[in-house]
DNA sequence: AACCAAAGAGTAAACGATTACTCAAATATC
DNA sequence: GATATTTGAGTAATCGTTTACTCTTTGGTT
């Protein structure tokens, strides 16, 4: 608790050379002899000698750490992001200060200004709030971003929305839903605006005339999605007879919304989600929905980061995954 | 991107003082005039100066950061810890290292050497595996754990779990249950052996004899949970009118396990999770459960974490939190 | 044999902050 | 008015590394 941590000025001492060489040694740049190598690497391991980063940093320039910006962390879907983007930087020695932003830009603001006098050597960030347009200002260093509009930034990895937009409601249509509701995320973000493009586009390669009336705005809020479907059912003004929402956390509102009037999913109704959080897939009856390879975007987005990190130029970069149906229940 | 940073001999320059003015303004550390405060602070926010916490660190040896060392970032229970943990400490300039453990001892041990390195200032560990019994010789700074058997540490942060398993069982007594099968995490952590103590105690309380046969192990995991029961009900060898499960995960399977097997939930069979995840609330029917207080968890551990970064001797400290019971559809 | 290159290792100056000393000027105390 | 204290500020060492130089020894080339 108490003792103080062993320095590499204690083990140039014992090994009787100086910290030219150690340092030499424990950064593999030769001009040492094998022996000599020996000797220091067992006094190093004797000891449990951890070079102190904050030295090193101060010295290199390079921190050994990268920040990654989350809308919310105790969301699954980010989670997961997180935790592969973990795996990828720990072995090349990497940490990762976590920064949830709740969405909030002033504790964003509040988190990045840690990091930055952290000298972390990199950012990842992942778009959750819809006016981030101009967040680049704020870092001097590499950054890599994972749902941003790529018009805007140079090293975006992404799912391809558009696609699985366009999946979800051609299997709407094959299931032979003609009128669908698009129940979709009223903050727009640059996914969400995606997922809208391909939902048109599938109707318009299947011929099937679009009606304005059925694209209804919510959050991602489970209860305010499933109130207006249930409004909605309520008012009985509204005929459909699929639903598309742009995440699973709204297509389990409106599952319930459904299934509180009596309307039988699939039978009378079908239903597609979006993202494959493990809601969808333990709810009664299952929830068909696109599947994000989020295991992909965080070792993607960390080893583009890794590569701007450590060399020079690298060509600027837009990184597209694929998604796919994920058949379940409710179609 | 690439223009320097600025630092302190630049400001100083500016301000035409030393730099231990600089450095005692921005402290505030007294020995200044308010003149010169204004003139120094005046050109620190113009430039937008961020001290160099690595020279920080180096000096001083306060990193302002912290590591929280966690078990699994995607499940919804521990991000919502550490997200509580991240509002706590971000008002006072700290920054998290958040190191997913895998409960993996290999991935764990090289997460914290990675973050010894980075000279972090204290360490908040949620116990995920079974063997961390001598997990404290790894340290020698302030650590605070959560979930862990407070005897073999001195700073605990808990849930009740001896009482959550008391009333989740006492629920099902009340609700007429007389023979009650325990699904129980057979890795047995502390808190799941704590919640059997409860289970015991209720059985003691309302003198309903208990029958070892009534104990299942199995694990966290939803299909191992689902088909275990699964196999109980196929060999109706063994009778029970309601079932306690450690967690939510497990429950949902027994619950679809039963769903399968046509018992009907809660009119034949009554069920009773723990954590409270979002699972449990939204599966049909949502499952009644004991809810943890993860806000509660994150901010008294951090809290202790700070206290014992900052001064010097904190008394040893055993937090327990309440638990209550969370009524929904299967009692 | 004379010369040159390479290998092995040391010296000391950074990196950007903090802080124990020092010191002059201003102010307080009697 | 002489002395003591406080105030405002500077000097320079220090934290633990890395690395540009320097130097000596060894071995290779012709």
């Amino acid at each position: 608790m108490s003792e103080k941590k062993i320095s590499m000025v204690d083990i140039a001492r014992m090994a009787e050379v100086s910290t030219a060489t150690i340092s030499r040694v424990l950064n593999k740049n030769g001009r040492y002899s094998p022996e000599t190598e020996k000797r220091v690497m067992e006094i190093v391991h004797k000891y449990g000698y951890l070079p102190n980063l904050s030295a090193k940093t101060l010295r290199t320039n390079k921190s050994l750490s990268i920040g990654v910006i989350v809308p919310d962390i105790t969301n699954e879907f980010f989670g997961k992001i997180v935790r592969s983007i973990e795996n990828t930087v720990l072995p090349f020695g990497y940490s990762v200060f976590v920064c949830d932003s709740h969405e909030d830009e002033k504790i964003e603001t509040l988190h990045i200004q840690n990091i930055v006098s952290k000298n972390v050597d990199g950012v990842i960030y992942i778009a959750g709030r819809a006016d981030v347009g101009d967040i680049d200002q704020n870092f001097s260093m590499p950054v890599v971003y994972i749902d941003r509009q790529a018009e805007h930034a140079q090293f975006v990895v992404q799912s391809d929305n558009e696609y699985g937009g366009f999946l979800a409601t051609e299997q709407l249509i094959r299931s032979g839903c003609r009128r669908i509701l698009l129940l979709r995320d009223r903050r727009m973000l640059f996914p969400v605006r995606q997922r809208y493009e391909g939902y048109c586009k599938a109707h318009e390669k299947y011929g099937i005339p679009m009606d304005e009336s059925l694209i209804v705005d919510s959050t991602v809020d489970y209860t305010l999605a499933r109130d207006t479907i249930s409004m909605i059912l309520e008012e009985e003004s509204l005929f459909f007879d699929g639903v598309f929402a742009t995440n699973d956390m709204m297509a389990l509102g409106a599952l319930h919304a459904l299934q509180k009037h009596h309307v039988r999913v699939p039978e009378q109704m079908k239903l597609v989600g979006f993202d494959d959080i493990s809601l969808s897939e333990f709810c009664n009856p299952p929830i068909t929905t696109i599947t994000q390879d989020t295991e992909a975007m965080g070792q993607r987005a960390a080893r583009l980061l890794l590569k701007r990190i450590q060399g020079g130029s690298v060509p600027s970069n837009n990184i597209m995954l694929p998604v796919f149906l994920n058949k379940r229940g409710t179609t």
